[in-house]
DNA sequence: CCTCCACAGGAAGCGCAGGAGT
DNA sequence: ACTCCTGCGCTTCCTGTGGAGG
């Protein structure tokens, strides 16, 4: 027994050995080299995150000073206005304000001031009781995940923000989603938070991707909530050259990014609204594709293939996270329109989708909710759902499949249990022809 | 002009999960 | 142990409706 081990042991000590033992064929033996291998592009992959909060804003740096202009009224300790922001994505709505919250954050450490500040995203965090539990933990008060009702979380916000003297600046951003869904009460409440302060309390800038979400707000909120206001314009192509450039010169090696490249990415993103994280992203996926194949130089061709390579995976991404029944709705649209069946209309949909759910053994939801989740998936623009009247046949609704077959197809194939459906045959009774 | 189809989509409410307070 | 809270996914019930055909 112990002769053996060490003869075991000496085989795998021999070097030589052990390349003979894993030969050419091992699978991996090409990616551990290439991942071993100096990096020739990248140079801080950090800085081309999304998350990544640059040192220098290129062209906000008078939204950064407004902003700041507004809220510094809390470093001499009097409350601030409110602020309400707006403009598209990626416009740099977020990094200005966690660029000045920074800010103001070391100037109040450094005094030793009470001064706290708060990023919440109101998508993320989804309903109007996470939103305050989350206030509540930025000011250090433990709030159960559920089990207390709204007002009661609102209640120990106030007291313990009350208690501790503190004044506490919060971000609300994407603050339409959550009035959208809830309604502005939440709003209404926290802009009286201050009513019964002598000193400290809340101050609260909204950030809002949607122009037209004022005109939800109550008249009450809307004139307490925006104090102030500031508007991102999206990028322009050459505002998007200076701001890639700037994180270029970082994350990458010089000479391994050519400036056309970037000017490539800046108007591909300038193209859909001037989106600076898109452009990033961009400009990313195109050095890792560059990177991943060898090369020494980011070319045009790498850009290309990283805008495809984004577009489906976004594609991919979303679908393949959709739950259960609205993937089978999708199935169910992907078969009968590979069946040449167009032109559907609601009933038909319905019935070849309990037929597919009584095929994998699914107890099939009611049509009511079925509609319902159509109405989500043509608001992910997976589909396109149209309300017509047939006369006499009634009033249906029009359902289009806007996302391309194939890339339906590579969802349902890496979905274990519809996989099996790919070889179905829907057929639809033709009742009477559309 | 009236009827009536085949649904759309609003309202209400149910059961469950996951918790708090008493 | 019991009551109460909210969010979530869902069902049931219901009212509303544009226009082809009678």
């Amino acid at each position: 027994m112990k002769e053996n081990t060490k003869i075991e042991d000496k085989s795998f000590r021999g070097l030589n050995l052990q390349l003979k033992q894993w030969g050419s064929e091992d699978p991996l033996q090409d990616v551990v080299r290439k991942a071993l291998q100096k990096p020739r592009i990248f140079k801080d992959r950090r800085v081309m995150r999304s998350d990544y909060i640059p040192g220098n804003l290129p062209h906000r740096s008078e939204h950064i000073r407004r902003l700041g202009e507004i809220l510094s009224p809390s470093l001499r300790l009097s409350r601030a206005s409110n602020v309400f922001i707006y403009g598209k994505t990626g416009t740099g709505k977020t990094a200005v304000v966690k660029y000045v919250f920074n800010r103001f954050r070391e100037a109040a450490e450094l005094e030793g001031l009470p001064l706290q500040f708060t990023y919440i995203n109101c998508r993320i965090a989804g309903t109007e009781y996470r939103v305050l539990a989350e206030l509540c933990e930025s000011i250090g008060v433990k709030v159960p995940f559920t089990g207390l009702s709204k007002a009661e979380v609102f209640n120990r916000f106030r007291s313990s923000l009350r208690e501790k003297n503190t004044i506490l600046i919060t971000c609300l951003d994407e603050i339409d989603i959550l009035v959208k869904n809830y309604g502005d009460n939440l709003l209404y409440e926290l802009t009286r938070v201050n009513e019964s302060f002598d000193t400290g309390g809340l101050n609260i800038v909204g950030v809002s991707n949607d122009l037209h979400f004022k005109e939800l707000l109550d008249p009450r909120v809307l004139s307490s909530l925006s104090e102030e206001e500031l508007v991102f314009h999206p990028y322009t192509a050459p505002e998007l050259v200076d701001i890639l450039m700037e994180r270029a010169t970082i994350a990458f090696y010089p000479g391994t990014v050519p400036e056309e490249v970037v000017k490539l990415c800046a108007a591909l993103a300038a193209q859909e609204h001037g989106d600076a994280r898109r452009a990033i992203d961009l400009l990313r996926v195109a050095a890792e594709i560059a990177e991943r194949s060898g090369a020494h130089i980011v070319e045009e061709k790498h850009v290309r293939l990283a805008q495809n390579m984004i577009e489906r995976g976004r594609i991919f991404e979303a679908l393949s996270t959709l739950p259960l029944h609205s993937k089978l709705v999708l199935t169910t649209l992907y078969l009968l329109a590979r069946n040449d069946i167009h032109n559907l209309t609601s009933g038909p949909l319905y019935e070849t989708y309990r037929e597919i759910c009584s095929l994998l053994g699914i107890e099939p939801l009611s049509d009511r909710r079925v509609s319902t989740l159509i109405s989500e998936l043509d608001m992910l623009g997976v589909l396109k759902s149209e309300v017509v009247s047939l006369g006499r046949y009634g009033r249906t609704r029009r359902i289009t499949i806007m996302t391309p077959l194939d890339e339906v197809q590579q969802v349902i194939e890496s979905d274990e249990l519809l996989k099996s459906l790919l070889n179905y045959k829907p057929i639809v009774k033709d009742k009477y022809s559309l």
